[in-house]
DNA sequence: GTTTGACTTAGAGTAAACTCTAACTTGTAC
DNA sequence: GTACAAGTTAGAGTTTACTCTAAGTCAAAC
């Protein structure tokens, strides 16, 4: 069980940023009678995997929309939860070999700039 | 020598991101008698870079930044040039391990979804 | 000679993902 | 009992990078 201060410390998500994936409704977070929020393990594990997503590009749209269909009806979404991650893990890869080219024509710009 | 329509589609640039990108002063391109673009091959060359930087997220203001230093003294700048290059460099090398983290964990996820 | 299509401009509008503000409550420390 | 720190909300503002619109010029096609 942690706070918000704590989660923000773990996540390294602001707490404006844990608040706001609330008001989005990317997830929903247990609050006690003060109407503070309560984290459990499990939140932390979803935030964790809703990181790795929005790093790789995942817009956070989707990630609703993929977050809704497990809460829903988890069997019943399984395989379009899958194909969603799948599309995602090629998406990935793509942006990997992109980004490796890029990578290379900027360390040809130094060589060029080193041997002046 | 091309026009903006050849240039777009030569950089998969849209015309009104390249006109965006000349009002921002990120390039300067030569007019002809009635005001329409003339892009040459060294601009050709400029955009197919400007599109390395920003794919692998160089804001467009750091780039600006780093144009106007090539262009106004290259010779002074060359070593603060070197420096950007360099230090984005190491953010694209930063960037790629995390995201191949990131793909770990969704290779992961798929696995389990697999099992089920 | 007028329609079509490509170009031009200044400036407004959009989308995504935050980020901040103001006003409020609550619990602990002095 | 009051100051301080941490929590809350609704809603406004910001940043980045486009993207679009309206109004206009100009040359070639029919």
């Amino acid at each position: 069980m942690y706070n918000i201060s704590e989660i923000s410390k773990e996540t390294g998500l602001s707490k404006h940023t844990l608040r706001y994936y609330e008001k989005i409704e990317l997830l929903a977070i247990r609050k006690d009678d003060k109407g503070h929020r309560i984290y459990k393990q499990t939140d932390l594990g979803a935030l964790t995997f809703i990181k790795c997503l929005t790093k790789t590009g995942m817009a956070l749209d989707q990630i609703k929309e993929m977050s809704k269909l497990a809460l829903v009806n988890p069997e019943e979404n399984a395989e379009r939860i899958l194909d969603l991650l799948q599309m995602h893990k090629e998406k990935i890869l793509l942006d990997l070999k992109e980004s490796k080219e890029s990578l290379k024509m900027i360390e040809a710009k130094i060589e060029v700039a080193l041997n002046l």
